[in-house]
DNA sequence: GCAAGATAGTTTCCTAGTAGACAAAATTGC
DNA sequence: GCAATTTTGTCTACTAGGAAACTATCTTGC
Protein backbone atom coordinates (compact mmCIF):
# COMPACT_ATOMS: atom_id res chain seq x y z
CA UNK A 1 0.00 0.00 0.00
CA UNK A 2 3.51 1.86 0.21
CA UNK A 3 5.97 2.13 -2.10
CA UNK A 4 7.71 -0.95 -3.71
CA UNK A 5 9.08 -2.81 -0.55
CA UNK A 6 5.94 -4.02 0.43
CA UNK A 7 4.70 -4.84 -2.97
CA UNK A 8 8.18 -7.49 -3.50
CA UNK A 9 7.03 -9.72 -0.29
CA UNK A 10 5.08 -12.77 -1.00
CA UNK A 11 1.98 -13.45 1.45
CA UNK A 12 1.84 -17.18 0.11
CA UNK A 13 -1.09 -18.86 1.95
CA UNK A 14 -1.32 -16.09 4.84
CA UNK A 15 -2.62 -13.83 1.80
CA UNK A 16 -5.52 -16.34 1.70
CA UNK A 17 -6.40 -16.33 5.80
CA UNK A 18 -9.31 -14.31 6.69
CA UNK A 19 -7.59 -13.96 10.11
CA UNK A 20 -4.47 -12.57 8.85
CA UNK A 21 -6.05 -10.27 6.72
CA UNK A 22 -8.34 -9.20 9.87
CA UNK A 23 -5.43 -8.61 11.88
CA UNK A 24 -3.92 -5.99 9.28
CA UNK A 25 -7.20 -4.42 8.50
CA UNK A 26 -8.09 -3.90 12.51
CA UNK A 27 -4.05 -2.53 13.08
CA UNK A 28 -4.84 -0.48 9.55
CA UNK A 29 -8.10 1.14 11.33
CA UNK A 30 -7.29 1.63 14.44
CA UNK A 31 -4.18 3.43 13.05
CA UNK A 32 -6.27 5.80 11.34
CA UNK A 33 -8.89 6.02 14.61
CA UNK A 34 -5.34 7.63 16.87
CA UNK A 35 -4.53 9.29 13.48
CA UNK A 36 -7.86 11.07 13.74
CA UNK A 37 -8.84 11.19 17.42
CA UNK A 38 -5.40 10.38 19.09
CA UNK A 39 -5.41 14.25 20.22
CA UNK A 40 -8.65 13.54 22.53
CA UNK A 41 -7.04 11.35 24.89
CA UNK A 42 -9.11 7.85 24.23
CA UNK A 43 -7.95 4.47 22.83
CA UNK A 44 -10.44 2.40 20.34
CA UNK A 45 -11.73 -0.05 23.61
CA UNK A 46 -12.18 2.93 25.90
CA UNK A 47 -14.24 4.93 23.03
CA UNK A 48 -16.10 1.71 22.62
CA UNK A 49 -16.51 1.17 26.62
CA UNK A 50 -18.25 4.73 26.75
CA UNK A 51 -19.97 4.18 23.87
CA UNK A 52 -22.25 0.94 24.96
CA UNK A 53 -22.80 2.88 28.56
CA UNK A 54 -24.61 5.43 26.10
CA UNK A 55 -26.46 3.68 24.78
CA UNK A 56 -27.58 1.32 27.02
CA UNK A 57 -27.44 2.94 31.05
CA UNK A 58 -27.01 0.74 33.72
CA UNK A 59 -25.85 -1.77 31.79
CA UNK A 60 -23.67 -3.89 34.21
CA UNK A 61 -20.00 -4.37 34.09
CA UNK A 62 -19.86 -7.96 33.53
CA UNK A 63 -22.38 -8.02 30.14
CA UNK A 64 -20.60 -4.73 28.80
CA UNK A 65 -17.25 -6.97 28.76
CA UNK A 66 -18.46 -9.58 27.09
CA UNK A 67 -20.02 -7.75 24.75
CA UNK A 68 -16.73 -5.74 23.65
CA UNK A 69 -15.13 -8.84 24.49
CA UNK A 70 -12.95 -7.46 27.11
CA UNK A 71 -11.51 -9.65 29.95
CA UNK A 72 -13.58 -8.76 33.25
CA UNK A 73 -9.95 -7.97 34.83
CA UNK A 74 -9.16 -5.21 32.31
CA UNK A 75 -12.31 -3.91 32.57
CA UNK A 76 -12.23 -3.50 36.03
CA UNK A 77 -9.31 -1.30 35.41
CA UNK A 78 -10.83 0.63 32.48
CA UNK A 79 -13.87 1.34 34.21
CA UNK A 80 -12.48 2.26 37.68
CA UNK A 81 -10.04 4.75 35.16
CA UNK A 82 -12.95 6.26 33.73
CA UNK A 83 -15.25 6.98 37.18
CA UNK A 84 -11.59 8.17 38.60
CA UNK A 85 -11.41 10.86 35.53
CA UNK A 86 -15.26 12.00 35.93
CA UNK A 87 -16.58 9.82 33.27
CA UNK A 88 -18.19 7.17 34.33
CA UNK A 89 -20.76 6.48 37.72
CA UNK A 90 -21.10 3.13 39.58
CA UNK A 91 -23.41 1.80 40.96
CA UNK A 92 -24.91 -1.72 43.04
CA UNK A 93 -28.12 -2.31 41.64
CA UNK A 94 -30.54 -3.93 44.43
CA UNK A 95 -30.91 -7.46 42.63
CA UNK A 96 -27.57 -8.17 42.86
CA UNK A 97 -24.95 -6.93 45.20
CA UNK A 98 -22.20 -8.82 43.26
CA UNK A 99 -22.86 -6.66 40.33
CA UNK A 100 -22.01 -2.68 39.38
CA UNK A 101 -23.92 -1.19 37.39
CA UNK A 102 -22.68 2.13 34.34
CA UNK A 103 -23.74 5.18 33.74
CA UNK A 104 -22.43 8.01 32.20
CA UNK A 105 -21.71 11.69 33.99
CA UNK A 106 -22.48 14.46 32.11
CA UNK A 107 -18.53 14.79 31.59
CA UNK A 108 -18.63 11.21 30.03
CA UNK A 109 -21.78 12.62 27.95
CA UNK A 110 -19.82 16.00 26.99
CA UNK A 111 -16.70 13.48 25.68
CA UNK A 112 -18.71 11.62 23.70
CA UNK A 113 -20.24 14.38 22.20
CA UNK A 114 -16.81 16.03 21.50
CA UNK A 115 -15.35 12.32 19.79
CA UNK A 116 -18.87 12.68 17.16
CA UNK A 117 -17.27 14.61 14.32
CA UNK A 118 -13.97 13.03 14.25
CA UNK A 119 -15.35 9.28 14.82
CA UNK A 120 -17.25 10.08 12.03
CA UNK A 121 -14.94 11.34 9.81
CA UNK A 122 -12.63 8.71 10.75
CA UNK A 123 -15.73 6.18 9.35
CA UNK A 124 -16.00 8.14 6.12
CA UNK A 125 -12.17 7.98 5.99
CA UNK A 126 -13.22 4.11 5.05
CA UNK A 127 -14.33 5.49 1.70
CA UNK A 128 -11.29 5.84 0.52
CA UNK A 129 -10.17 2.53 0.26
CA UNK A 130 -13.63 0.68 -0.10
CA UNK A 131 -16.72 1.80 -2.15
CA UNK A 132 -20.37 2.66 -0.56
CA UNK A 133 -21.49 -0.64 -1.55
CA UNK A 134 -17.92 -2.62 -0.74
CA UNK A 135 -18.52 -0.88 2.93
CA UNK A 136 -21.73 -2.13 3.40
CA UNK A 137 -21.43 -5.25 2.41
CA UNK A 138 -17.95 -5.54 4.54
CA UNK A 139 -19.77 -4.44 7.44
CA UNK A 140 -22.63 -7.14 6.91
CA UNK A 141 -20.03 -10.15 6.41
CA UNK A 142 -18.77 -8.87 9.48
CA UNK A 143 -21.91 -9.01 11.40
CA UNK A 144 -22.92 -12.19 9.89
CA UNK A 145 -19.30 -13.70 11.14
CA UNK A 146 -19.64 -12.38 14.61
CA UNK A 147 -23.73 -13.68 14.75
CA UNK A 148 -24.50 -9.93 15.14
CA UNK A 149 -27.90 -9.20 13.91
CA UNK A 150 -28.31 -7.07 10.85
CA UNK B 1 -23.35 -14.98 19.89
CA UNK B 2 -24.23 -16.59 22.52
CA UNK B 3 -26.72 -16.87 25.18
CA UNK B 4 -29.22 -13.77 25.14
CA UNK B 5 -27.56 -11.41 27.56
CA UNK B 6 -25.50 -10.34 24.27
CA UNK B 7 -28.76 -10.12 22.06
CA UNK B 8 -30.01 -7.25 24.72
CA UNK B 9 -27.03 -4.98 24.35
CA UNK B 10 -27.77 -2.07 21.98
CA UNK B 11 -24.48 -1.28 19.68
CA UNK B 12 -25.81 1.84 18.37
CA UNK B 13 -23.54 3.59 16.36
CA UNK B 14 -20.59 1.11 16.67
CA UNK B 15 -22.94 -1.65 15.41
CA UNK B 16 -21.79 0.45 12.10
CA UNK B 17 -18.43 1.00 12.77
CA UNK B 18 -15.51 -0.92 10.24
CA UNK B 19 -13.40 -0.58 13.04
CA UNK B 20 -15.61 -2.05 15.52
CA UNK B 21 -16.44 -4.75 13.80
CA UNK B 22 -13.08 -5.60 12.63
CA UNK B 23 -11.66 -5.76 15.85
CA UNK B 24 -14.68 -7.94 17.35
CA UNK B 25 -13.50 -10.41 13.90
CA UNK B 26 -10.21 -10.42 14.73
CA UNK B 27 -10.20 -10.93 18.38
CA UNK B 28 -12.60 -13.91 17.66
CA UNK B 29 -10.51 -15.19 14.49
CA UNK B 30 -7.91 -14.96 17.24
CA UNK B 31 -9.05 -16.68 19.86
CA UNK B 32 -10.24 -19.68 17.49
CA UNK B 33 -6.41 -19.91 15.78
CA UNK B 34 -5.51 -20.24 19.98
CA UNK B 35 -8.17 -22.83 20.27
CA UNK B 36 -6.96 -25.06 17.36
CA UNK B 37 -3.43 -24.08 17.67
CA UNK B 38 -2.56 -23.05 20.96
CA UNK B 39 -1.22 -26.51 21.85
CA UNK B 40 1.73 -25.83 19.30
CA UNK B 41 3.24 -23.04 21.09
CA UNK B 42 3.12 -20.17 18.74
CA UNK B 43 1.23 -17.47 18.59
CA UNK B 44 -0.58 -15.95 14.82
CA UNK B 45 2.24 -13.30 15.07
CA UNK B 46 4.97 -15.65 14.89
CA UNK B 47 3.29 -17.82 12.70
CA UNK B 48 2.98 -15.57 10.61
CA UNK B 49 6.51 -14.56 10.63
CA UNK B 50 7.55 -17.97 10.35
CA UNK B 51 5.65 -17.90 7.30
CA UNK B 52 6.62 -15.18 5.65
CA UNK B 53 10.08 -16.12 5.76
CA UNK B 54 9.34 -19.72 4.34
CA UNK B 55 8.05 -17.31 1.36
CA UNK B 56 10.15 -14.75 1.12
CA UNK B 57 14.16 -16.44 2.17
CA UNK B 58 16.18 -14.47 2.89
CA UNK B 59 13.73 -11.17 3.70
CA UNK B 60 15.00 -8.64 5.76
CA UNK B 61 13.96 -8.07 8.91
CA UNK B 62 12.15 -4.62 8.51
CA UNK B 63 10.54 -5.75 5.38
CA UNK B 64 8.86 -7.90 6.98
CA UNK B 65 8.06 -5.94 10.00
CA UNK B 66 6.97 -3.87 7.82
CA UNK B 67 4.63 -6.10 6.01
CA UNK B 68 3.50 -7.43 9.12
CA UNK B 69 2.73 -4.07 10.75
CA UNK B 70 4.69 -5.59 13.85
CA UNK B 71 6.88 -2.87 15.13
CA UNK B 72 11.20 -3.10 14.62
CA UNK B 73 11.78 -3.35 18.54
CA UNK B 74 9.10 -6.31 18.84
CA UNK B 75 10.49 -7.85 15.62
CA UNK B 76 14.15 -8.19 16.76
CA UNK B 77 12.62 -9.35 19.73
CA UNK B 78 10.34 -11.67 18.11
CA UNK B 79 13.22 -13.03 15.57
CA UNK B 80 15.92 -13.57 18.26
CA UNK B 81 13.66 -15.86 20.37
CA UNK B 82 12.88 -17.66 17.40
CA UNK B 83 16.38 -17.84 16.25
CA UNK B 84 17.64 -18.76 19.84
CA UNK B 85 14.71 -21.83 19.56
CA UNK B 86 16.62 -22.74 16.29
CA UNK B 87 13.64 -22.27 13.92
CA UNK B 88 15.25 -19.46 12.09
CA UNK B 89 18.53 -18.42 11.02
CA UNK B 90 19.81 -14.47 11.13
CA UNK B 91 22.68 -13.48 8.53
CA UNK B 92 24.02 -10.02 7.50
CA UNK B 93 23.82 -9.45 3.89
CA UNK B 94 26.64 -8.22 1.96
CA UNK B 95 25.46 -4.93 0.40
CA UNK B 96 23.80 -3.39 3.80
CA UNK B 97 25.46 -3.79 6.73
CA UNK B 98 23.02 -2.29 8.60
CA UNK B 99 20.29 -5.55 8.13
CA UNK B 100 19.44 -8.54 8.66
CA UNK B 101 18.49 -11.24 6.78
CA UNK B 102 15.94 -14.27 7.97
CA UNK B 103 15.94 -17.57 6.38
CA UNK B 104 14.30 -20.86 8.23
CA UNK B 105 16.17 -23.64 9.79
CA UNK B 106 15.34 -27.03 9.18
CA UNK B 107 13.43 -27.17 12.45
CA UNK B 108 11.73 -23.82 11.47
CA UNK B 109 10.54 -25.59 8.06
CA UNK B 110 9.38 -29.04 10.08
CA UNK B 111 7.48 -25.89 12.65
CA UNK B 112 5.68 -24.72 10.22
CA UNK B 113 4.62 -28.14 8.66
CA UNK B 114 3.41 -29.44 12.11
CA UNK B 115 1.24 -26.30 11.95
CA UNK B 116 -0.13 -26.60 8.21
CA UNK B 117 -3.00 -29.22 9.19
CA UNK B 118 -4.38 -27.67 11.99
CA UNK B 119 -3.71 -23.84 10.20
CA UNK B 120 -6.19 -25.43 7.17
CA UNK B 121 -8.77 -26.56 10.00
CA UNK B 122 -8.40 -23.13 11.74
CA UNK B 123 -9.15 -21.10 8.33
CA UNK B 124 -12.20 -23.97 7.38
CA UNK B 125 -13.88 -23.48 10.43
CA UNK B 126 -14.88 -19.72 8.77
CA UNK B 127 -17.30 -22.01 6.70
CA UNK B 128 -19.23 -22.38 9.61
CA UNK B 129 -20.31 -18.39 9.96
CA UNK B 130 -19.95 -17.82 6.37
CA UNK B 131 -20.82 -19.29 3.17
CA UNK B 132 -17.95 -20.34 0.75
CA UNK B 133 -19.07 -17.27 -1.53
CA UNK B 134 -19.07 -14.90 0.88
CA UNK B 135 -16.03 -15.82 2.85
CA UNK B 136 -14.28 -15.25 -0.32
CA UNK B 137 -15.87 -11.82 -0.33
CA UNK B 138 -14.64 -11.35 2.81
CA UNK B 139 -11.05 -11.64 1.94
CA UNK B 140 -11.45 -9.65 -1.67
CA UNK B 141 -13.10 -6.51 0.45
CA UNK B 142 -10.32 -6.37 3.39
CA UNK B 143 -7.68 -7.04 0.74
CA UNK B 144 -9.08 -4.35 -1.34
CA UNK B 145 -9.07 -2.33 2.29
CA UNK B 146 -5.35 -3.31 2.97
CA UNK B 147 -4.37 -1.99 -0.70
CA UNK B 148 -3.06 -5.91 -1.32
CA UNK B 149 -2.70 -6.92 -4.76
CA UNK B 150 -5.80 -10.02 -5.91
C1' DG C 1 -33.61 -24.99 53.95
C1' DC C 2 -28.94 -25.68 53.00
C1' DA C 3 -24.68 -27.09 50.91
C1' DA C 4 -22.49 -27.27 46.50
C1' DG C 5 -21.62 -24.95 42.47
C1' DA C 6 -21.47 -20.86 39.70
C1' DT C 7 -21.02 -15.96 39.04
C1' DA C 8 -19.28 -10.88 39.44
C1' DG C 9 -15.92 -7.90 40.31
C1' DT C 10 -11.21 -7.06 42.23
C1' DT C 11 -6.29 -7.41 42.83
C1' DT C 12 -1.83 -8.97 41.66
C1' DC C 13 1.30 -10.80 38.58
C1' DC C 14 2.58 -11.62 33.89
C1' DT C 15 3.05 -10.96 28.90
C1' DA C 16 2.64 -9.18 24.25
C1' DG C 17 3.63 -5.28 21.97
C1' DT C 18 5.05 -0.13 21.65
C1' DA C 19 7.75 4.27 22.24
C1' DG C 20 11.91 6.31 22.56
C1' DA C 21 16.78 6.60 22.43
C1' DC C 22 20.93 5.09 20.41
C1' DA C 23 24.90 3.63 17.31
C1' DA C 24 26.29 2.06 12.94
C1' DA C 25 25.70 2.22 8.16
C1' DA C 26 23.63 3.91 3.97
C1' DT C 27 21.66 7.65 1.27
C1' DT C 28 20.97 12.31 -0.15
C1' DG C 29 21.98 16.98 -1.45
C1' DC C 30 25.24 20.37 -2.49
C1' DG D 1 33.80 14.48 -1.73
C1' DC D 2 31.58 15.45 2.41
C1' DA D 3 28.28 16.84 5.80
C1' DA D 4 23.51 16.28 6.78
C1' DT D 5 19.89 13.24 6.84
C1' DT D 6 17.78 8.85 6.84
C1' DT D 7 17.65 4.02 7.68
C1' DT D 8 18.29 -0.49 10.36
C1' DG D 9 18.36 -3.15 14.20
C1' DT D 10 18.89 -3.17 19.27
C1' DC D 11 17.94 -2.22 23.99
C1' DT D 12 15.30 -0.28 27.74
C1' DA D 13 11.33 1.49 29.84
C1' DC D 14 6.58 1.52 29.55
C1' DT D 15 1.71 0.21 28.63
C1' DA D 16 -2.44 -2.27 27.28
C1' DG D 17 -4.53 -6.28 28.17
C1' DG D 18 -4.79 -11.18 30.02
C1' DA D 19 -4.35 -15.11 33.60
C1' DA D 20 -4.93 -16.61 38.04
C1' DA D 21 -6.51 -16.38 42.58
C1' DC D 22 -9.69 -14.59 45.72
C1' DT D 23 -14.02 -12.97 48.25
C1' DA D 24 -18.74 -12.00 48.32
C1' DT D 25 -23.02 -13.11 46.43
C1' DC D 26 -26.33 -15.61 43.77
C1' DT D 27 -28.24 -19.99 41.83
C1' DT D 28 -29.00 -24.79 41.67
C1' DG D 29 -29.92 -29.35 43.29
C1' DC D 30 -31.44 -32.25 46.82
Amino acid sequence: MTGSVRDDVALGALGESLGFLLRLSQLESFRDFYHGLGDLGMRPGEFSVLMLIAENPRIRQGVLAKKLMIKRAHMTKMVQAMEAEGLVGRSVPEDDKRSIELHLTKAGHARIAAMRTPFEAHEARNLTRLSDAELAEAKRLLKKYLGLPE
